[in-house]
RNA sequence: GGGCUCUUAGCUCAGUUGGUUAGAGCGCUACCUUGACAUGGUAGAGGUCAUAGGUUCAAAUCCUAUAGAGCCCA
């Protein structure tokens, strides 16, 4: 009994339970034929990383759906893995590097990468390890890492099948190039935000003329660059001007007057300067120019930065070798001392910034590689609108719906040596060289000669694939793919996939179309093959988690220094505590303000149940003395010497197991923490176990109270299994100590408890309910009038309602121990006594004589304000009954309820009344 | 500019298809170390459900507008 600590120690638990349910290959998951299987495939963390709030949510949640699936008897498997997160990892490496006073060239591209996998070595695997400490059940035999050599090949396979699809290509765009990162990045990997700017009015000379045209531009600089001025045709102020020419002002070229649809005639002067290697809307207006103008007139495309975005040779030498921003103030300051600047406006315009280290994106003409979207997106899109894939919140889909139906061609090449390399060679030439030879060579290993032209002296691409690229594979990469295998065909569709929203269109769309794209080749695990888009999508739930923020509603961020430390949070509360609050707190589709303090719920919900345990613990080792309990308690739940509060709780007990797998099964995981919470706390803590200890400490015989208390730790049993989910650690170490377990026993792979309705007794619920008030009013006075919790008082009774007063003297003994009621006699002539408290309960009245002892004032007002409370609900209930449309349009039983309500107010306020008088 | 979400007690949030005496946790106040637990127990105070209209017999709940907060896309 003694070797019960007071409070439940997380760490120790931790660390032995979590070895045990290793070493016993709990986690582990194969293919077991004919078995119903479940499959959840993590997100995979960046090996840069390190455990943050939101993966703990995450994590959490998907281990929530595991442990639950497992008990539940599925075959489960948890595949875990990294991601290489090219640009990251490069950059951490980089950065250690520039400590020796080295960069990547000095290097070497080889040698750099032998350092960013050593890297991995010795520090890629924080993340998981700290994955663990969380309790996350995990099949680790299984681990995968985007770089490992299948998953390398399934990236070469995919790139060359759609390269041979023709949805893949080469082609020169404008793409977002990061200046400081070198490398292009999508799209989706730009941070736009609103900055307050300047727009610039400048003035171009017309050619033949005294007149200017007047441009306005936020990008001053970027005029070394231009190659015409646009204005929207439908403008009458300028057509007569579209076909002219002007002096392009500091550069001395002369460049024509355009006419171009997108133009905004309400932007500026209505006149924009077209650059088109420097912005995206210049280059489909140079495209569009280009397409119907003669080969000797087409518009160029002049690059005037380099990689790091400082001008180029082909502007004039003045402005050579200048960053971009100070080449716009010497360009604005020449353009000034010229009359050319007409005006500056201030203005505020949307700077697109590289999500990875937040340099100002600068918009840049290269060659690149892309995926053609469109051919993709269609079944992708079907799958989700027609209810194989569900979105959970739902509401999700339509913003999975938008960007799918304008989806966009994917850059995937990146400038980064760490990543997959682009599978393409090219052919340097000879002088055999063909005009085929320009075609890239795509192929898995180096080609030994071009064969076109059989040269030998071919290039690999320099570029690797964006990190995406990879994990868009992931859910069956990670089982083996392209290689059909058995687990691969079992385990896959995964059943769930639990992120966040912000990658939906990274990671989420891009994973429908790739399962959609290639799994159909795979068959299906009894051989038959995947044809339906059913069969090959690569999940059927998505779970969206919350966003955790800060007390004060700021996104967590390392800049900010508002990130707590998940690990701090386990050794201060306990690994059990931090889940179970995380999700306490993170309703569906809801952001969640967090400080760590917030975990003192879990703690103290923890705390809670591990002393429930040890009171049962403690009470079964004394009755051991005389008595020996054998009971397994996941046996069968005697029914034998019922009382209400047994009645009750079994009652209570499979109500919520049912309502709790209803939550699960419905991704209410926020829902079913709360309902844990209440059954344990409220129910099973604050009423069960206090209306048990009157039988336990009582007169009862030592067979009886055998038989109440393994009643109590059976029912704890199945409370213990339907939180162990949750908290699994606290409910692994209880569960084990409830009974004598066979060896290699755990409550991980015990089954999740199922409801028998048949102990659902709304009767039983009700007459507990009439118990319940009654003592809630007799605890109510006590408090209010400030008796003494050593003071016991007598009840005595006033009742028409003659089964409401059995019912009160009937569990005499629950008030004895609730309310400290030690006598409860019926009133002989109905009055009542001097002296005396009173309560209104349905069906009678309830004396409390406190001669000595009650202060008639404190009294007086205790019923007044009762009095007060009761006629506002009179005063409404008769506003409504008064309204005759109430009355004839309602439907009767709410009508008939009202009344029913009116009745028992105004009964209850004349009694009231009645006692205030009388004191 | 387009789309989505939110606004309920001092704080953080519940409130299923309109009819509940509008709830919980934290915090606050009072009392209590009673043989599981002070990481606890009992009781109490605290709300014009953002605002203005509308629909309805009936609105925290449905509709519209406004204000404020946030997210996504352009």
């Amino acid at each position: 009994m003694s070797e019960i600590p007071k409070a439940f120690n997380p760490h120790e638990a931790e660390s032995k339970w979590y070895s045990y349910w290793e070493d016993n290959g709990f986690f582990r998951a194969s293919v077991k034929a004919g078995k119903k299987h479940y499959t959840i495939v993590i997100p995979p963390p960046n090996i840069t990383g390190i455990l943050t709030m939101g993966h703990v949510l995450n994590n959490t949640l998907q281990d929530v759906f595991i442990r639950w699936k497992r008990m539940e008897g599925y075959e489960t498997l948890w595949m875990p893995g990294t991601d290489h997160a090219g640009i990251a990892t490069q950059n951490v490496v980089e950065k250690s590097l520039a400590k020796e006073g080295k960069t990547r060239h000095d290097l070497g591209r080889e040698k750099f990468i032998e350092k960013v996998w050593q890297w991995r070595e010795q520090y890629g695997h924080t993340i998981i390890k700290q994955l663990k400490k969380l309790g996350t059940s995990c099949d680790w035999n299984r681990e995968r890492f985007t770089m490992d050599e299948g998953l390398s090949e399934a990236v070469q396979e995919i790139f060359i099948r759609l390269y041979k699809k023709g949805l893949i290509y080469r082609g020169k765009y404008i793409i977002n190039w990061c200046p400081k990162d070198h490398t292009a990045i999508s799209d989706d990997e730009v941070n736009f935000a609103e900055q307050s700017g300047s727009l610039w009015y400048i003035k171009y000379p017309i050619i033949g003329s005294n007149d200017y045209a007047t441009v306005a531009t936020t990008r001053p600089e970027t005029m070394l660059g231009d190659t015409a001025v646009a204005v929207n045709p439908n403008d009458k102020r300028f057509q007569h001007l579209i076909g002219k020419k002007v002096l392009l002002p500091l550069s001395d070229r002369e460049i024509p007057i355009i006419a171009d649809e997108i133009v905004d005639p309400e932007f500026g002067t209505g006149m924009v300067k077209v650059t088109p290697a420097h912005d995206p809307n210049d280059y489909w207006i140079a495209q569009r120019y280009n397409e119907h103008t003669n080969a000797s007139d087409q518009m160029p495309f002049i690059n005037i930065f380099d990689i790091s975005a400082r001008t180029n040779d082909n502007v004039p030498q003045k402005y050579r070798g200048l960053d971009r921003y100070e080449a716009r103030k010497l360009v604005v300051k020449d353009l000034d001392s010229s009359g050319l600047l007409i005006k500056v406006d201030v203005y505020t315009n949307n700077i697109g910034r590289c999500y990875r280290c937040d340099t100002v994106i600068e918009p840049y003409l290269s060659d690149q590689w892309f995926v053609k979207m469109k051919p993709l997106a269609q079944p992708a899109l079907q799958a989700v609108t027609e209810g194989y894939i569900h979105f959970h919140p739902d509401r999700w889909t339509k913003t999975y719906e938008h960007w799918m139906n304008n989806i966009r061609d994917w850059c995937i090449s990146r400038q980064l040596w760490w990543g997959h390399r682009i599978p393409v060679w090219y052919c340097v030439g000879d002088a055999e060289c063909k005009l085929e030879c320009k075609e890239p060579i795509v192929s898995k290993s180096a080609p030994d000669k071009c064969p076109h032209c059989g040269s030998t002296n071919l290039r690999q691409d320099e570029d690797v694939l964006d990190t995406w690229f990879s994990s868009w594979l992931w859910p069956f990469s990670t089982l083996g793919w392209p290689n059909d295998n058995k687990e691969l065909r079992y385990f896959y569709p995964t059943d769930t996939l639990v992120t966040a929203p912000d990658i939906i269109f990274f990671w989420v769309a891009r994973m429908v179309m790739a399962g959609i794209e290639v799994m159909g080749e795979i068959p299906q695990v009894d051989g038959t093959p995947r044809l339906s888009i059913e069969q090959k999508i690569p999940f059927k739930d998505v779970y969206f988690t919350s966003l955790i923020r800060d007390m004060q509603g700021r996104k967590m961020s390392k800049s900010l220094g508002n990130s707590p430390d998940p690990l701090d949070v386990i050794s201060e509360f306990g690994a059990d505590a931090l889940r179970f609050t995380v999700l306490y707190l993170a309703p569906l589709g809801q952001d969640v303000l967090y400080s760590n303090e917030k975990c003192e719920i879990g703690r103290n919900f923890a705390n809670k149940i591990w002393n429930a345990g040890r009171f049962l613990l403690m009470n079964k080792s004394q009755l051991a003395e005389n008595f020996s309990p054998t009971a397994d308690s996941s046996q069968k739940i005697s029914d034998l010497h019922l009382d209400l509060a047994d009645r009750w709780i079994l009652s209570r007990l499979n109500s919520t197991i049912s309502e709790l797998t209803s939550a699960l099964n419905s991704f209410d995981i926020n829902i079913a923490t709360k309902m844990l919470y209440d059954f344990l706390w409220h129910d099973f803590c604050d009423w069960y176990v206090e209306m048990i200890k009157g039988r336990l400490y009582g007169t009862e015989s030592d067979e009886i109270k055998s038989i109440i208390l393994d009643r109590a730790i059976s029912i704890f049993d199945e409370a213990l299994r339907s939180l162990h989910p949750f908290m699994p650690f606290v409910t692994e170490e209880l569960w084990q100590h409830l009974s004598k377990r066979p060896d290699g026993s755990s409550i991980m792979v015990s089954p999740f408890p199922k409801s028998d309705q048949n102990w659902i007794d709304k009767n039983t619920e009700l007459e507990m309910q009439y118990v319940q008030n009654a003592i809630n009013s007799i605890r109510n006075i006590r408090g209010e009038l400030t008796v003494p919790p050593s003071k016991e008082i007598s009840l005595i009774l006033k009742f028409t309602d003659k089964t409401k007063e059995d019912i009160i003297k009937r569990y005499q003994k629950y008030f004895q121990r609730l309310a400290r009621v030690n006598n409860i006699t019926s009133s002989p002539d109905g009055t009542k006594p001097n002296q005396a408290a009173s309560a209104v309960v349905a069906g009678g009245e309830i004396f409390i004589p406190l001669e000595g002892i009650i202060d008639t004032t404190v009294e007086k007002e205790r019923i007044e304000k009762e009095l007060k409370h009761i006629e506002t609900m009179i005063q409404g209930i008769e506003n409504k009954l008064s309204n005759d449309n109430f009355v004839s349009r309602a439907p009767k039983d709410v009508v008939e309820k009202e009344r029913m309500k009116l009745t028992n107010f105004k009964e209850s306020y004349a009694k009231l009344k009645n006692n205030l008088n009388q004191l």
